[in-house]
This record gives C-alpha cells, structure tokens and sequence, in this order.
RNA sequence: GGGGAUUUAGCUCAGUUGGCUAGAGCGUACGAUUCACAUUCGUAAGGUCACAGGUUCAAGCCCUGUAAUCCCCACCA
C-alpha cells in the first residue's frame, strides 16, 4: 500500500469508522479483559491501572440533524473519550437521542396543520402513536452524522430518552417524590403559550423588550395603569402603597369596577409603588403573576377572564366571546365613550414570548403538578459549596449556587402528547369514599384504570422534557439502587454553557436526590459558536454554518481541529473557515511526514510489509473478523523496537516530544483543548516536520523515526482520529488500531546533546535572517560559510549546510573575511565581497541600536538594589548572563562596522 | 435592581499561581521551486496589553476607579 500525495479525508474516513466500530474498541464492556504484556499475570495498561471514564453526550434531537454546536460538543467530548481510552482507562462514551418533547411536538404539529388537520382532532394516545411513527421515520440522521464527527461512542448503549428504563427511573422517581411530598397539584399562575395550548416553566419563558401603551383608567375617583385594560373584568381589587398618604383614608373603602356593576375593595400592599403612575394599581389575580401574589396574600378571588384558547370568559355579554385583543378594543372604545378613559402613553415593558413561537405568552391560571424545589435545591447547594463538582471555567459555580438560591418551585406539567406521560390519576367516581383524589400508577397506557373499587382516569399531561433529562447520568450508565455501578458518577459533564440552570442544575438536584451523589465530579460548559463576525448564527441571518458541509470539503479531522482552535471554556467565540483550512492543512502535513518516514523505512528498514488492518480500498479480511468482542490483541497500536539516538537532532526532537507530551497531558486535565491543539500543532510542524525531518535526510534513523512518528500520531489522536488512523493503517509496521494504542512513553534521550542543537538552530537562524537581509537575491546559493576555530560547526557541517543550503563551508584560512555573523560564541562569516557588506552597513548600525536598548534594561533592572536583593537569585543570576551575552555581541558587532 | 463576563497584532484568540525583549493561526510584504508536502519552504513587518490611579524589586496578570461591549436572572401596573 503506498501513500498518495496528499490526504484525501473522503477516501478513509467512513471505512475507518466502520472498523472501529466492528471492532467493538468503543465499548468498554467489550474490552475490559487485562492487558499483560510481560506475562506477570497483571494488567500493565497504562501503569496498571485500569480505572474506568464515563461520560454522557447530551442527547441531539433524534430526528434532527446536527448544528455546529453539536459539532463542538462532539470535538470535546470525543478529544476527552479517546485521550483517556489512549490513557489506558475504560473510557466509556454514552450516546444519547433526545425525543425532544417540545421541539419535536411543535415540527410534528406543524407538519398535521399542513395537512389540514388539528391536534384536537386526536385524543392524546393517538397523537403519541402518530409523533412515534414520524419520528422512527425521521430518525437516523443525526447517527450517522455523530459517525462521521469521529465520536468514538458505544453504540450498544445508545439511550433514547423514551427508553423503557429512562421511563421507570422517571416513575420511580416521581413515586417517591411524590411518597416525600415533593409533589403537589396547585393551581397557580402559569406561562400558557395559546398557539401551543401548553404551560411552560420559568426558565423557558423568553422575555423581550416591547413598545406598549399604558392607560389611565377612572376606578372613580381613584386612577390605575394598566397596559391590559382587557384584564379589568378579573380585577379584584385595587392596591395602594400603605404610606402613600394620598390614600390612607381610601384604605378599606371600595370603588366601583367599569363597565361592571362590580364594587371592589381597596387593599394595602407594598406592591404598589408610590413612585409609579399615581400610585394606585388593579389588581388581576388570575392573569398577572405579581397580582396572584397580591391575591394570595389578600385572600382574593381569582377571576379568569381569558380561557385556554385566548377568548372571553366570566364577564359582561357584550364581551363574552370575544378574542382577548377584540376585547381590548371594545374595552378602550367603551372606556372612552363613558369619560372614564382618563390617559394614555407610550412604554417600554418587557413580555413574555414563547421561545419557540415567539407567541405573547398569557399569565393563566391552571391546576399543574409542581416539584417543591426546597429541598432539591438546598442539597445541591450544600454539595456544591463543597465543591465537589469541579467546574470550567470556574465562576460557573458561584452562578449556579446564585440561581439555585432563587429557585422558584418547578411546574412539571406539559400540556403536549408528545413525552412521558405523568403518572397520577384522578378519581372519577364522585361518591364520598376515603380515597384519596389523586393516585400515583404506573400503568401509563391505560386511560381508566380501577383501585380498590374505585376508578381513575389518568392526567392527560405530560412531563415537562427537563424532568427526565435530569436523569441522564443515571439512566445513561444503568445506575441501579442494588449494585455498585464504577461508571457512577461521571467523571464529566460537557454542555453548553446557556443551559446551565435548564439542565446541569437539574441534573446535580435529581442525581443527589435519586443516589445521594453527584452525578459527575467535573462539568466543562463550552459557548456559543459564533460566526466569523462574532455574530450569533441563525437562520433568518443566514450565517448557518452546517458542520457537515465542513466535514465533507475538509474532512472531520479539519473540522474538529479548527473548531478547537483558540477555544476556552464558557467563552462565546467566532469561527471560521479558515481555522478549518489550518486543521486540514495540518492533517496533510502529517500525512506527508509519515509518506518521508515511510519512504525512509522502506529505503533503509529490512522486510518490512504491510499489516495494516485494512486497505484504502474498503475494509479488507483482516479488520472485518472482529465482531463478538474486541480481542486486545488484533486492536491495540503496537509499539516499536527500542531505539538509539545517533545525534543532536534526535536527542533534541525527543526532549520536544517528551515537552510536547507534558504540555498536552496537562492541557487536558486542565480541559485546555485549544492549547492541546496548539503544542501538538507547533510541534508536528515546526519541530518535527521543519527541523528533524529535514536532518534525518541526511541521517536515517529508521527505529527513532518508527517511535517518534508513533508519539506524534497518537498524540494527536484524540483531535484527529481519522487522518492519524489512516496513517496508521498505511503504515507498513505498525498493527492494530492507533484509537486503542498505548499512551506514548517518555523517550530517552542525551540532555547535553539536546542543548547542542539549540545552538546548531540558533546558527542556522543567524545565517537564514542575514542571507535575507543581504541585498540580492537567491544569496543562500551564492555565499559559503567561513568559520574559525568551531567544533560545533566543523563537527556538523552537512547539518548546517542542508538547512541553510549554503553551498560550502570552511574553515577560514588566513584573515578573517566577508561579514562576520552576531552570535555571541561563535567565529563564523559569510563570504560576501567587501561591496555587498558596506551595503549591510545601515543594518549592522541597526541591530546594534537595537541590542543596545535590550542591554540597557537589563543595567536599569541590575542597578535596582531592590531587585539584586528581592528577586529570586536565578532570576537575577539570569539576568547578568544576559548582560554579558548582550555586551559581547555589541562590541562585536561593533568591531565589524569598524571594519567595513 | 441582582449576578456573570469581555476589552491583548489588520482578523480570531492564547498568555495557568505576578518574572526576562507579550505568543500562535489566518492575513500582509519579501524571497525560494524537480528531490514528503504550494494544503510547501525561508525571512520579515505589525502591539502605549481599553483608560486612570495603586500595590510590588517586578503588573497583560493583583487592588481601586472609569469607559465600552455582551450574557443571565428578577422586575417594569
């Protein structure tokens, strides 16, 4: 098998997924069998340990497709999974689908009145049924695009969250709540979405910013404002600040409701603001959440004036009926007509819209199941003061605890078929019995079911989506009350920042509450994807980027590295294509590094041949064969035979690699992506592409080359899995899979001979940055290198000649000549004719100003006493070093412009 | 009103507990061309680290204040 010229993603990237997942690698089930390499009858994986990393994906919608943010949530999430399976642990990466119950219930609803048809035409089992059909018909997608991200997940074990066994962790849970008097069925005030017919928590609830109209109404002699004059019907009362000394004596007196023949007390209230209007505000118990609390506080009535489906109720005939915004006409026209239209102005008030509709949402009150958070929410503040989760970035915490200590109690009911059904039934029969109204069950499917004699017709509602997603690590690792479950709790959560109190606060609450733990020791909440304006994407912008168009120009590598580049936690941050074009460049480089390394082994290295587990041409016999369970011993990356570093090159690429290796393990604990991307980055390209390859032209060191070039591939593997497998795979020595290798070890290397190289590089420089600055072109070609008296030079001449492709060096017979180079400890010269170095005069006057102002601030900081005494000794040993550096280089360059 | 962020090169971002002359990618300029890769190689230019004070031997980093931008929560009769 041979390299092609370039990487092409296209050619290998659903072959190789398709093996690794025949492969059964991902499923640590599978795979869990020790690895004992020297026979000693322990698992020597990774130091012997063998411990075991679990983490969730947040379900994508499972009949959707992906965004971009799920795109870099894969990137993470995935890097994390195949660092730490390279690691040596049971990396355990759980996929999920989302029902969506929302989401997909307002495309489903949507889809129905395109038809023509009405969810009411259905009763709510029917609807179920329906909503399951087209979703199993939709579904699928958003799999294989997960595939082609690279997620290395466990597709055994894929939860959809309408899994029997997320359905029975949901009723246990509610059961016992419900057994603790967590539960309750209060009539309150909801957001109620008219267009969706259904309630919605706080936390769903959009608030936006309107222009609106405020009147002035007469209550006779007492003015109100209201932006809904519409509500007056409900208006129970009127409430005046108890200070306001305009109305202390109207205390406990009524005024006269318009339009009605209703009277109504005035009641104090600290509600009403003197500051406001004139102080005097109605009060609409059952259509305002402020004026519901008003109510309660007052023992009011609560007069529902608009129904469900947005027309009037409970009030006059001539109003009866009508739409709430007809009634508002009516009502203003009326108002007006009878003088008691007192004033009007133009405000700025923010409403409550319908995330998903934008639909004004109606403050409506209705009987609803709600969780009494106290305890919940307390828990989960004492265990997060603890600080047993560990969050990036950090002040996610302190934000956390904050809402959790304003948590208001959590309506659970959802007016839509399309989720859980809520367990509780209610008492048909109205015959007097002991029986209590309301009955915890399970049997969900049945609309009727019978107790004790009595029948119960089930809650139509169902639950509000975030209540079973709560669950997810639970019900995602098969946590059980019985058995001890090692997956349990997760070593991280990894999710959007902007569903921090939604979902992670839930989870934490629910995950004490059912297991007495945590659900996961760390969370890494990860931002907006922006576009490449810093401007949010949607659609009606037209800046979507789809990540898969990315995938399929660029390859899934590309995409992952570019979208992890420059990326740090809870940061909302642009992207663009260009980072993607970085990442696809940096797969192409590395492929043709491996073409170099190859073509050298194969040069130099006897018998090698092909034991690649498959051919680009489609999964061959080899990889196919392992389908019951992954054998470790056809799957896990092979290591090289030892090997000897033969000079300073190599000795310096193995201190970079071994440097490389610390950076990116710590980059990773630290859930430093772009910084992981970033060392191995520099380090593939700069260090080993442009300055070891390029000596290993002239020394082949076919074992160093084999180890090195497998440090750098599974290095990068958790960023790049599919380019560094293909590569792997083309190889002709190495064997099973790269995603399931061994974690490289440290090389060993000559520190001192690892320090030489620095000044072969510092000398390679220097001769680069002066043949540039020379006027003329093409001078590399056109000057040798003169030096006296070096060994470092005289001992690596073709080293420096390669790199600088300077045509010759020499040792300088006789008087120095041509232009002497600026380093400090070093006798070398180009051979450049005494005219071209009066022309590099100015430069020469140039870099000697410029070392001299570096040397002054390094006397200014040694003349500080402070500073020789305060500093830490190496700091200042550092710095007069630094002198003596500085100063010999000036006086030398000095000596040089004499001499021109 | 409460809370949380951001401000560093033309652009997008790093800069971990204070330590040398503030880094990277992209972009720009100049130079290179059969020999792994033009998805390439070499070189360079480009920054008053938002502003003003303070602490310190030493501040992009710590403290105080100011300005601009953004997000979340609550509320707006």
């Amino acid at each position: 098998m041979t390299f092609a010229k370039s990487y092409e993603p296209g050619e290998y990237e659903s072959d190789i997924y398709a093996a690794w997942e025949a492969s059964g690698i991902f499923n640590p089930k599978l795979t869990t069998r020790p690895v004992d390499d020297d026979g000693d009858g322990f698992d020597d994986r990774n130091d012997g340990s063998r411990d075991t990393y679990s983490i969730v994906m947040p379900p994508p919608n499972a009949n959707g497709n992906l965004h971009i943010g799920h795109g870099l949530t894969i990137a993470l999430e995935d890097s994390l999974t195949r660092y730490y399976r390279l690691k040596g642990k049971s990396a355990w990466y759980i996929p999920g689908a989302d029902h969506a119950g929302f989401e997909t219930w307002v495309v489903y609803e949507k889809n129905l009145e395109s038809h023509g048809h009405s969810r009411f035409e259905f009763d709510r089992d029917e609807l179920y049924t329906r909503v399951w059909d087209f979703v199993a018909e939709q579904r699928g997608n958003m799999e294989l695009q997960l595939r082609a991200l690279g997620a290395s997940c466990s597709w055994d074990d894929l939860t959809f969250t309408l899994d029997e066994n997320v359905v029975d962790r949901v009723y246990t849970t509610f059961e016992k709540m419900w057994q603790d008097g967590m539960i309750y069925r209060g009539e309150k005030l909801v957001n109620y979405c008219p267009k969706h017919r259904t309630a919605f928590a706080d936390i769903e609830v959009e608030h936006k910013d309107e222009h609106g109209t405020l009147w002035d109404i007469a209550y006779d002699d007492i003015i109100v404002s209201t932006t809904r004059p519409e509500t007056l019907f409900g208006d129970t009362a009127v409430a005046v600040n108890p200070d306001d000394p305009r109305y202390k004596d109207r205390i406990g007196t009524t005024v006269h409701l318009p339009l009605t023949d209703r009277e109504i007390p005035i009641i104090a209230d600290e509600h009403a603001d003197p500051e406001f209007g004139t102080g005097a505000v109605k009060i609409t118990p059952a259509h305002d959440f402020d004026d519901f609390e008003v109510g309660e506080r007052h023992n009011l009535e609560r007069i529902q004036v608009i129904a469900e489906d947005g027309t009037m109720i409970n009030v006059p005939e001539p109003y009866l009926g009508l739409t709430a915004a007809e009634c508002r006409k009516k009502v203003l026209k009326d108002l007006k007509e009878q003088g008691l239209l007192v004033g009007e102005k133009k405000i700025t008030h923010s409403v409550a819209h319908c995330y998903k509709c934008g639909t004004v949402l109606e403050p409506t009150l209705k009987e609803q199941w709600f969780i009494d958070v106290e305890r919940l929410a307390s828990t989960a503040i004492k265990h997060l003061e603890n600080g047993e989760i560990k969050f990036y970035p950090e002040n996610k915490q302190k934000v956390l605890i904050n809402y959790l200590k304003g948590l208001k109690d959590w309506n659970i009911s959802r007016q839509i078929p399309w989720g859980i059904a809520i367990p509780m039934f209610r008492k048909i029969d109205d015959i007097a019995t002991d029986e209590p109204d309301w009955i915890f069950d399970r049997r969900t499917h049945l609309q009727v079911i019978e107790k004790a004699g009595v029948k119960y017709q089930r809650d139509d509602d169902t639950f509000d989506t975030w209540f079973s997603s709560a669950h997810w690590p639970i019900v995602c690792t098969n946590w059980t009350e019985e058995n001890f479950n090692p997956y349990y709790p997760l070593n991280v959560m990894e999710t959007g920042a902007d569903i921090l109190f939604a979902w992670v606060a839930r989870m934490i609450m629910m995950g004490l509450y059912v297991t007495g733990e945590v659900p996961f020791k760390e969370v890494y909440l990860h931002g907006l994807v922006l576009d490449e304006h810093g401007q949010k994407m949607s659609k009606s912008k037209g800046n979507v980027i789809n990540p898969m168009d990315l995938v399929a120009r660029f390859g899934s590598d590309a995409f992952r590295l570019g979208i992890l580049r420059g990326r740090s936690a809870g940061m909302n941050q642009a992207f663009s294509e260009n980072s993607v074009i970085a990442g696809r460049n940096l797969c192409n480089k590395l492929w043709n590094i491996s073409r170099l390394v190859q073509s050298i082994v194969d040069d130099k290295g006897a018998g090698a041949e092909s034991r690649g587990a498959f051919a680009t041409t489609g999964a061959n016999d080899e990889a196919s064969p392992v389908t019951t369970g992954a054998s470790e011993e056809a799957t896990r990356g092979s290591v090289t035979a030892p090997y000897q570093t033969l000079n300073m090159g190599e000795d310096w690429l193995c201190r970079e690699l071994n440097s490389c290796l610390d950076q990116v393990e710590q980059a990773m604990t630290n859930y430093r992506f772009a910084e992981a991307v970033e060392i191995l980055y520099q380090t593939i390209w700069d260090k080993y592409a442009d300055w070891f390859l390029e000596t290993q032209k002239i020394y082949k060191n076919v074992s160093l080359l084999k180890t090195t070039l497998e440090t750098i591939l599974i290095a990068l593997h958790p960023f790049a899995p599919f380019v560094t497998e293909a590569i792997w795979q083309n190889l002709s020595w190495t064997d099973g899979f790269v995603a399931n290798a061994k974690w490289p070890a440290r090389l060993e290397f000559d520190p001192i001979s690892a320090e030489q190289f620095e000044n072969i590089r510092i000398i390679v420089s220097e001769v680069r940055t002066t043949l540039q600055a020379l006027p003329g072109t093409n001078n590399a070609k056109k000057y040798s290198l003169l030096y006296d008296n070096d060994s470092l030079v005289n001992d690596n001449q073709l080293i420096i000649r390669t790199l600088t492709k300077v045509p010759t060096i020499n040792s300088l017979d006789g008087a120095p000549r041509g232009l002497r180079l600026a380093l400090a400890n070093h006798e070398l010269y180009l051979d450049v004719p005494e005219n071209i170095v009066k022309e590099y005069k100015n430069n020469l006057t140039e870099r000697i100003l410029s070392v001299g102002r570096e040397l002054d601030a390094l006397n200014l900081r040694m003349c500080n006493p402070n500073y020789v005494e305060r500093a830490p000794a190496h700091l200042v040993k550092e710095t007069t070093d630094q002198i003596k550096e500085k100063e010999a280089l000036i006086s030398r360059l000095k000596t040089e412009l004499e001499i021109i």
